[in-house]
RNA sequence: GGCCCAUUGGUCAAGCGGUUAAGACACCGCCCUUUCACGGCGAUUACAGGGGUUCGAAUCCCCUAUGGGUCACCA
């Protein structure tokens, strides 16, 4: 009682007074309160994209809330808009939160504060409990004594740590407590752990089904010697009041889980339900390994803004690695809102998942090809305003030919696949502009380049944009014929009775007025950039195979 | 190193004691096609290894190997 007092004066709340303040929510038991609570980096990694993700549907399918915490604990890891970088970028992929920070700094929701440096008051009045309970001590333990701690233990290859009979200030007597106070020596509280017990207990996660784990005896720090509380014991606090019923969270926590199940039964608190997500990995060479921020651009969810990739790509990518029959459901269900997928838990899987940009980039593309010209033409001029002003401004001074280019092969009963990202917008349009047109030729090499000027001088002569489809073919068929190209079939039968086939004759032509031998449908491009265009690329790429 | 977790084709993965071991992506081949695509069809490729338990094991148990995580006054 009197420790308590020494320790925290300035506390005057008792716990009974702050519970108070934080009811039981007003929700059915199937109704599931879940919560995403980051440090204020402003940095979104794609495995906290993933975990939000989770979250959010598994609280919203069930009618439940999903709620913004800011983990400011540590200062160090506070960076300025940080907040509201985390909540617009969350917002840009469609999650939403139903209370927490906001990006204005405001905070919305009868469960706040959401930030922990602004709940240090609450921290310190359960910790002032701990403390009367003889739960809890204060260490003045200084980094040095830790360390020399530490070496004494590996020497003696015993487990490194605060606890136990190495527990040193664990049983300072009061005068010597007050001794250090007066001396003005800083202190930390540290949590009374069992001592020397090996019990081992099941836990049933969510999504790890059953795991065993060790009871904590690790004298862990509660309050740091500025006040603030580790994470440890602000989750304890935090998720309690706030009445979180699922913790959803990155697996690098399963082994904290003992110290928080424990911190849980000596506040007298009801533990939420755990479920720990596996990382999402990465290949380096021969082996995995966890996405990395620091080496993975692709780590950052900005990364996927700049390429352009859809949001919905996205999502539905991190979906498909949540729940393996999201692909399933999504080709039976091609219309529906994601938000309509039964999502589970249980479903989800044990073991890291590769990153597989493959598989992102065919979604994206499905994706984008059920996209309208119109659609297609906004999001890569949204796209390109930010991040390619070249492009951005030959979209907004050619607005009509644009979209007329993006119709081509689409809406349609089978459309074209060959948008994955906005970023590709730019080099698939490139030719049809002058100004984009970089005169880099993919010609055949098995082709003589003689021959292929040729060919392009006579059809030069032949080419005329009122030709019809069929009449532009017919024109196509009949160069090759009088160079002795042949039609498919009859190449086929023997290729080596031929000097080539009409599809060289096309690709040709292909090649020398787009630069590419991957272009949509040729006679309608040719149409699109008008008889003039034509010939003048024509006349270009024959020199360019002198 | 201690503790915890994982391991089905190149990748994501179904599977929860009896299956010809699904499906998707990628790759390859064929077909369709006036070219490029799209699409269709098909092929290759997997239960990490070893012991048990069982009539029967990818599924249960043990050991080994490999990979991951964690051991802070960071979250």
């Amino acid at each position: 009682m009197k420790l308590a007092a020494l320790l925290l004066p300035e506390i005057t709340d008792t716990p009974a007074q702050i519970e108070a303040q934080y009811p039981s929510r007003n929700l059915g038991n199937k109704q599931y309160v879940t919560r995403f609570a980051p440090s204020p980096t402003g940095f979104i990694h794609i495995g906290g994209l993933f975990a939000a993700l989770v979250c959010e549907r598994f609280a919203h399918r069930s009618g439940g809330i999903f709620y913004l915490r800011i983990e400011d604990t540590d200062k160090k890891r506070e960076v300025e808009g940080g907040i509201a970088e985390i909540v617009n970028a969350l917002a840009q992929f469609g999650i939403l939160f139903d209370e927490g920070a906001t990006q204005d700094g405001q905070e919305v929701g009868a469960y706040g504060r959401y930030k922990q440096s602004e709940r240090v008051n609450i921290y310190q009045t359960y910790a002032k409990q701990l403390i009367e309970k003889g739960l809890a001590y204060p260490c003045f333990c200084t980094e040095e004594q830790l360390n020399d701690i530490r070496q004494k233990q590996e020497a003696l290859k015993l487990t490194p740590g605060y606890y136990g009979e190495w527990a040193a200030h664990r049983t300072l007597a009061l005068a010597e407590i007050e001794q250090f106070l007066n001396d003005g020596k800083p202190f930390v509280l540290r949590l009374k752990a069992p001592e020397n017990t090996d019990k081992k207990f099941e836990y049933n996660d969510s999504i790890r089904g059953k795991v065993e784990i060790v009871e904590n005896t690790q004298d862990i720090v509660l309050l740091k010697s500025d006040g603030v509380p580790t994470y440890h014991f602000a989750h304890a606090i935090d998720d309690h009041l706030m009445r979180t019923t699922h913790v959803i969270r990155g697996d690098e926590w399963l082994s904290s889980l003992p110290i928080h199940l424990q911190l849980f039964a000596f506040l007298g608190f009801t533990p939420p339900q755990y479920a720990h997500i596996s990382p999402i990995m990465k290949m380096d060479g021969s082996s995995k390994r966890k996405l990395s921020k620091r080496k993975d651009p692709e780590a950052a969810v900005q990364y996927y803004h700049e390429q352009g990739y859809p949001k919905q790509a996205v999502i539905e990518y991190l979906l498909t690695l949540a729940n393996s029959n999201y692909e399933d459901w999504r080709r039976d269900n091609k219309q529906t809102a994601h938000t309509d997928f039964p999502f589970s838990l249980q479903k989800m899987s044990v073991s890291g998942a590769l990153f597989d940009l493959a598989k992102l980039t065919d979604i994206s593309k499905n994706l984008i090809a059920e996209m309208d010209a119109d659609t297609v033409y906004q999001n890569t001029l949204q796209w390109a305003e930010q991040y390619d002003q070249k492009l951005y401004d030959v979209l907004v001074k050619h607005e009509a030919y644009t979209k007329q280019i993006l119709a081509i092969g689409r809406g349609v009963q089978k459309p074209r696949k060959d948008i994955s990202k906005w970023a590709d917008v730019a080099h698939y349009l490139s030719y049809f502009y002058d100004e984009l047109f970089d005169g880099q030729y993919e010609f055949p090499t098995h082709l003589e380049k003689q021959s292929m000027q040729k060919m392009l001088e006579q059809y030069s002569v032949m080419y005329d944009e009122l030709d019809d489809n069929t009449g532009w073919f017919d024109k196509v068929k009949a160069l090759s014929e009088s160079i002795g190209f042949v039609d498919m079939k009859t190449y086929k039968k023997d290729p080596t009775a031929y000097p080539g086939h009409v599809g060289d004759v096309s690709t040709v032509i292909r090649v020398a007025v787009t630069g590419r031998q991957n272009t949509p449908d040729l006679h309608t491009i040719m149409q699109t950039l008008r008889q003039q265009k034509v010939l003048e690329r024509l006349q270009l790429a024959v020199s360019a195979l002198k």
